[in-house]
DNA sequence: GTCTATATTAAGATAGAC
DNA sequence: GTCTATCTTAATATAGAC
């Protein structure tokens, strides 16, 4: 069924909408080749095996997003001073861009991350962050610079309850949009979704420090 | 190997550790009942099948923590006034209370939720929405009048992406914690990491409402 | 490169003796 | 209630013809 050199591609297209709607684990290749219209084995013929596969699927898209990441925050930085949702706003139209490059891309690309951080454990995150540390980097100085009141335990933290409210955001958005529809009578776009995160997090990680009673004894030393 | 009446018991003491460490798909019958130390059969003679488990192992800490949260909510609630940090600090005692009920009771139960929400399709938000309505509906009501200004359809919004920040979180506490501890030289424990993620949620979901273009065209009728 | 056929493994579930 | 043994299904992966 599938033309002669595209059957590799065919699976790509396959997989990357049943990874996102239904996670890595709960897609089987019998129900990828026979989306993609192609034979069963070809998965392994040409990725090896599926862990290949889902690393293809991911990398297909990060090497379209980080890249267009790291311009928009290197323009931020750049600049002489900036907010907070500036820095996050940062992410808006690599995102978007996403739509372009293929239809529901940024949904799809979303909800492969926040698959990425649950569903297996730990060989996608390891993945991500070795292969575009610099790109992470960048981002934490950004944030450092728009809020420097900001000490390095705290902003550990709230970057690690950022990076949750997005990943599991993303991973549910099919289901919550679907909801949202329902509730509220309105088509919920991934522009929507985005404009809606943005303030959120870009007011939790800027939020009044507490000295809290518990927290005072600080003596702050790291780095990462 | 399993004294006389403990044998259902065991099964879930071992379930919940497993469950919550590598998800509900990811975890066999056959690892459970091994770690257990009971027969493989066991199972499905105590509960039928492993979605009935499953169910069963998120109620016990359900039954605890719910009624626990619903009483702070309702001291809360009586109140004249009150901030967001307030209502979300109602979660604190109740949800460290798990702690005394089980080691670790509070990260393995907010695993569970997370594990909840992705791993599985549908049905165990199902369960929790249907058996804890009145519990959520106080929740919403409290964050409401903290901040009247909330229109229903940000007000969801930014509660699902609180859900998303606690649950991840809390799901790789145990990751996260060794890492701070080794960045920042000093013990972290489930109370200070609420203690952190307290004032992250209030601020984000008490952030100014930006009217943004695409979402001025809004028209809210639903009721959830 | 693509196909059929099959090997291999692992999972959920059950029957029936004790 | 608990055990052994087994059934059934479904998944990844591969061998070998074309």
């Amino acid at each position: 069924m599938a033309g002669k050199g595209e059957t590799k591609g065919r699976i790509l297209d396959a997989a990357e909408l049943l990874f996102a709607e239904h996670g890595f684990k709960d897609t089987s290749l019998r129900t990828i080749t026979s989306k993609a219209g192609v034979n069963l084995a070809s998965v392994n013929y040409h990725y090896g095996d599926k862990k290949t596969l889902v690393r293809a699927v991911l990398g297909r898209y990060l090497e379209e997003f980080m890249p267009a990441l790291k311009s928009e925050l290197e323009v931020l930085l750049s600049r002489d001073d900036f907010s907070m949702e500036d820095v996050f706003s940062c992410v808006k139209s690599p995102l978007l861009g996403l739509n372009q490059y293929r239809s529901s891309g940024a949904t799809i690309f979303m909800s492969l991350i926040g698959r990425g951080y649950t569903d297996v454990q730990g060989h996608l995150r390891w993945f991500i962050y070795t292969r575009y540390d610099d790109v992470l980097k960048l981002f934490t100085t950004a944030v450092c610079r728009a809020n420097p009141s900001l000490d390095p335990e705290t902003l550990f933290w709230r970057l690690h309850f950022t990076l949750g409210a997005s990943v599991f955001t993303m991973a549910s958005s099919t289901a919550l949009c679907e909801i949202a529809e329902n509730d509220f009578a309105r088509k919920v776009t991934t522009e929507d979704l985005i404009e809606r995160l943005v303030p959120y997090l870009a007011a939790g990680v800027a939020a009044p420090i507490e000295q809290a009673l518990s927290l005072v004894h600080e003596e702050s030393t790291g780095t990462r």
